[in-house]
DNA sequence: GTCCCGGGTGACAACGTTGTCCCCCTCACC
DNA sequence: GGTGAGGGGGACAACGTTGTCACCCGGGAC
């Protein structure tokens, strides 16, 4: 900036006019100035202009996995929203590991992101209180905080759409609904859970549920042991897009009643297709951007909780008799 | 900072000290510091340390479309080798348009990345050249730059690949062998239009051969225009994921002979099991980001060019007889 | 007692911008 | 011709760090 302004015969406030479009400049000046620039190949160093401004420009995204679909296609929406916003995105993958998920945060807060969208993989988000107090948003998809922190969240309707899968399950003929769930101590797979165990009402059976990480090794286990037992399960929920998968290859054809947590690509193609409770990962995404997008612009309302609705999407799979 | 050098009632440089772990402090100054900074939540500004050193610490990644499984594979593993070097990920998606492209890239070097890995969209792409002089490596992955620029490439076997595939399905029985490719504009399809190609030999039918954005409506009006020649295809080799995918929803069951560049979730569930031409994205983001960090810590060779190997994963769909 | 040495510490400048304030010049008006 | 207004332009400080250099002081060698 000092060489532009030395060829353009000016001083630097001049060029610093002329590159941020201030007005005040003669036509004649800013051209030269503009040639000089040109020329000298000179482009704004944003650093310095961040620590002038004590604004990054900068957004951060905590997520779960980047190369998982779901939060692959939320990430790509965050992303549309930041940019359209003139900011960037700093992206990183937390692989459900709190620590890393703090060191991440603390890593994006050092670096004086203007806020952060966050797929928390922790229970205890204490330490971002620290953050939110020095003027740093925070927003959560698809899980909330944990105790203590309110900040506005964007969920979908967990337990409504498992009891929605459930019941349809239950309307097709089938009393023995196997379930198979995340970890329970992931938000999302214990609203699951409760879903389809309100839903399973008298029906519920404690032997038809398994909750843990999905691994192929443990789901099929987990199969095994209920088709062993007595009155074995005619139909099966489960409760996220990567355990209907794991599920389909454990049964590797056997005839079951499947409805699934999560639509996948493909599922359609599947025969029969898989009937799935749908959600909106890019939804959930936009939204999540905007609301940031809303208190950085300044506003100050109490936190805002949005529940995003889901659907079912029938597609034979829920419908196979027991 | 210089609250915590008032509360430890010590100068600036000697928490700077303190915070970097620089020799030359006396243990008992140092306790007193780091008391002062826990008590005040201090953490070190990032952005005036990258103004100071020059370094931001930084990798821009641009690619087609961060929602797409291959390449929110190839990012996954580009944010895995690049968080492990202390450095952060600015992701951008550029919609395979190369205005965006260059705006992104722009962008990135005016917030100056140390580096950029970018799968491109354009062809011209000597607008970085400027960016490299200034000292900003680049590394492209999945695609070439374009003329009059050579720079670390990791590209797959695009026309070993598609010959495998072509000569599986003639091995198989088939002569009328259809290809469906993407824009040929684009450096893989092309380069697989030319396996595919070679592959044949005399088979070689230019109206088997549809090359343009997948769309569900153009792959199926391909499709049906192939089926109405007088010597139909027998098989099908399309040329990448998304258009195995839209194909196989426009064949909506009939029978036909399938192979598909790209390997996918749940191409093995399909009946039959989808044969697919396998590459590995997530060892080309891997190797991309390695160069790139080769390059960062001074390494000066000439351009590397490496070619990932590709193979070839049988499930059925290929095997059907003519 | 003087000198030197070196560990511990601090003052200052610089990174590249931009906000603030001030200056100078021109022109119109009294 | 003097004065005021206003547009165009510049000097300077500040953002928060860190590299450079200089300082101070205690202890050991002569």
């Amino acid at each position: 900036m000092k060489d532009v302004a030395l060829a353009a015969g000016v001083a630097l406030k001049t060029v610093s006019r002329v590159v941020n479009g201030e007005p005040g400049v003669h036509p004649a000046t800013a051209e030269r100035v503009r040639e000089a620039i040109d020329r000298l190949g000179y482009s704004r160093n944003e650093s310095a202009r961040v620590l002038r401004a004590g604004r990054t420009s900068t957004v951060g995204l905590v997520i779960e996995d980047l190369a998982d679909p779901f939060y692959s296609a939320l990430g790509r929406a965050v992303e549309d929203v930041v940019i359209g916003q003139g900011c960037l995105l700093l992206s990183a993958s937390s692989s459900e590991d709190p620590v890393r998920e703090r060191e991440l945060v603390r890593t994006f807060c050092a670096r004086r992101v203007d806020g952060l969208i966050m797929v928390p993989a922790g229970h205890d988000h204490s330490y971002l209180c620290q953050e939110l107090e020095a003027g740093t948003p925070a927003v959560f998809a698809d899980r909330p905080p944990g105790p203590g922190l309110d900040v506005d969240t964007v969920l979908c309707d967990n337990a409504g759409g498992a009891a929605l899968a459930t019941r349809h399950l239950l309307a097709h003929g089938h009393r023995r609904i196997a379930f198979l769930g995340d970890d329970p101590s992931i938000f999302t797979a214990a609203r699951r859970l409760h879903g389809y165990r309100s839903a399973m009402g008298h029906l519920y059976d404690e032997r038809l549920v398994a909750m843990r990480t999905p691994a192929p090794g443990s789901v099929r286990a987990d199969l095994e042991r209920m088709l062993a037992l007595d009155r074995p399960p005619t139909a099966l929920f489960t409760g996220n897009g990567r355990l209907t998968v794991t599920a389909l290859r454990a049964l590797a054809g056997r005839p079951m009643a499947l409805a699934g947590f999560d639509d996948f690509e493909l599922a359609d193609l599947l025969t029969p297709g898989v009937t799935v409770v749908a959600q909106d990962p890019a939804g959930m995404g936009r939204i999540a951007a905007e609301l940031l997008f809303r208190r950085l612009s300044g506003e100050n309302d109490p936190p805002r909780h949005v529940t995003l609705p889901v659907r079912l999407i029938p597609r034979g799979s829920g419908e196979l008799p027991p």
